[in-house]
RNA sequence: CGAGGCGUAGCGCAGUUGGUAGCGCGUCGGCUUUGGGAGCCGAAGGUCGCCGGUUCGAGCCCGGCCGCCUCGACCA
């Protein structure tokens, strides 16, 4: 069945599935430039519900919202060293400004070179803090929060739809405080507001925690992270917020006169997440049928399919139509299905393949009958549900779903991550093809350690949890690999 | 940037020894049909990725180029 709807299953192929999975469902299509990706209405919907979500979030601690160009001074990126590093291998140039007609068709016009090349944001800490630069003079300044909605270019050698493109959309949070404690509760609030959007809209499970030197932000006093974990148990970061201390208001020479008159470099912090939460929602939940989409962020909620012709469609119609008006007046994003071209079976399958959360059939036997027939995308069964409370079983069971796939993804979660304290079961853990899952180890903490660790496993440190998973991960013991002395487990795993 | 694979109708693919370009799905028209991708009849739809070569003749052989996908090194 899932071969005739051109869906690779999942055990077959994961990262085909993946890609059929994002196509067929009308979520996005690859660009004509490669790493560029072309978001359809239907994967848009459910960036917009995020966004919306968000946005509230941070409204609610805050913030608010301002734009940055997307264009910046290829001098201002080369201000902060750590932050340029990190960057500098992946950015789009802009050298000119004018095109002209010859005989091959249109050409560069080798007059109109730029004499300062742009380049196009990978990241805007840059670009805003040339700006916050004159905004703040003063502690009364202090706190600036502010979030930008936008879209960022990093040019990725190898690009996958919604969790590694060349240009994607994204939120960036920037804000600048007059203390470091304050610059730490920030990057904590930011955090935990990412946790939670996780958890009780994506139904994603994360862990939340702080990210090693060598995986934090270049530019970053410390990164914290929340990290998921996919189908085929690798590890996908799915936020990060970053304490930058005083290392941008230095290089951009930001600095507050105290309550003392004195001055003072600002502490800042920046937060992101992307579109990656896209790709994130569906490689945690998604099957083999195509996508299961947690109702919180399904674009289409329910769906309602009409069943029979002529004198019996206009009553199912008119049915169909009473429901959808009844679920719609409770908030429900519902969606009658009236095409006539396409057969009742046809639609179950094509909505399955789109994610709708709740199927409900309306036929003229059950009209009869005084029911109508639902089933949950995330469930085999097909229920009875008299037409008189079908409005409130179906809020029912949006609110059951969201639910059941958080507690089903953190079951998988679970029971794939492992405690482990020698070498030959840490390395056996990641060998062969699969993920591996998550790996709970000590770590001496070197840099060295954690590199030889990746050459030698493809396994990353993706955090060092904030709350140990069991309080027993905070007991020191010994490094992995080096047997040094290790303060707590960290988590390992392969990333995306 | 390294290794492999693939470019043929809107999509998915076949194309044998080099001999007039095919199948399925979709689309369009007609009839019939509606409870898990319905049926029959008919029709439209092609720069075989691009350039060059071999040949009487190239989708097929040879050379070059371009693009895409998968896997590695780098990354949200």
């Amino acid at each position: 069945m899932s071969k005739e709807l051109g869906i690779t299953p999942r055990d077959e192929n994961y990262s085909e599935w993946y890609n059929d999975l994002v196509k067929r469902s009308g979520l996005a299509d690859n660009s004509v430039v490669r790493g560029c990706m072309v978001i359809r209405p239907h994967g848009y919907a459910i960036w917009e519900l995020m966004q919306r979500a968000l946005d509230d979030m941070f409204k609610a601690t805050g913030h608010v919202n301002a734009y940055f160009p997307m264009l910046i001074p290829k001098s201002f990126l080369s201000r902060e060293a750590e932050h340029v590093d990190g960057f500098a291998k992946e950015c789009a140039v802009v050298t000119h400004h004018r095109l002209k007609d010859s005989e091959n068709g249109v050409i560069v016009d080798p007059d109109a070179r730029l004499e300062e090349e742009l380049i196009i944001r990978p990241t805007s800490e840059t670009i805003i803090w040339n700006s916050y630069k004159n905004w703040i003079q003063s502690y009364r300044d202090l706190p600036l929060l502010i979030n930008q909605w936008a879209n960022v270019m990093r040019w990725e050698l190898r690009p996958r739809l919604f969790l590694r493109t060349a240009e994607f959309l994204w939120q960036e949070g920037h804000t600048a405080h007059a203390t470091y404690e304050e610059a730490e509760q920030e990057s904590l609030t930011i955090l935990d507001i990412y946790r939670t959007f996780a958890e009780d809209w994506m139904a994603v499970p994360v862990i939340a925690g702080i990210k090693s030197d060598g995986e934090k932000f270049a530019g970053a006093d410390h990164t914290y992270t929340i990290e998921a974990m996919t189908q085929d148990l690798r590890a996908i970061q799915a936020g990060t917020s970053h304490h930058l201390g005083q290392n941008f208001a230095k290089a951009f020479d930001v600095t507050f006169q105290n309550k003392e008159g004195k001055l003072e470099y600002v502490y800042a912090t920046s937060w992101g997440v992307s579109t990656r939460l896209i790709g994130t929602l569906l490689m945690v939940h998604s099957d083999d049928r195509g996508l299961v989409l947690p109702p919180k962020l399904a674009p289409v909620q329910v769906v309602i399919i009409p069943i029979g012709r002529g004198e019996q469609r206009e009553a199912v119609l008119q049915a169909a139509d009473q429901l959808a008006g009844d679920l719609k007046a409770q908030g429900v994003r519902v969606k009658v299905d009236d095409r006539e071209k396409e057969s009742p079976g046809f639609k179950f399958n094509d909505w399955e393949l789109k994610g709708a959360c709740v199927r409900v059939e309306m036929g003229p036997r059950d009209l009869e009958a005084g029911h109508v027939i639902t089933a949950r995308r995330d469930q085999d069964e097909k229920v009875n549900v008299a037409v008189g409370d079908a409005a409130a079983n179906i809020v029912a069971q949006l609110a059951a779903m969201q639910v059941a796939l958080l507690d089903k993804a953190r079951a998988m979660r679970d029971a794939n991550i492992h405690r482990v304290d020698t070498w030959d079961e840490f390395s056996a853990q990641f060998s062969g093809e699969g993920g591996g899952g998550f790996v709970l180890a000590h770590w001496d903490g070197t840099q060295e350690s954690e590199d030889r660790i990746s050459e030698m496993t493809k396994a990353t440190i993706r955090c060092i949890p904030q709350v140990p998973l069991d309080p027993a991960d905070e007991t020191p013991g010994t490094c992995v690999l080096t047997g040094a002395p290790s303060a707590r487990r960290v988590i390992f795993a392969k990333a995306y």
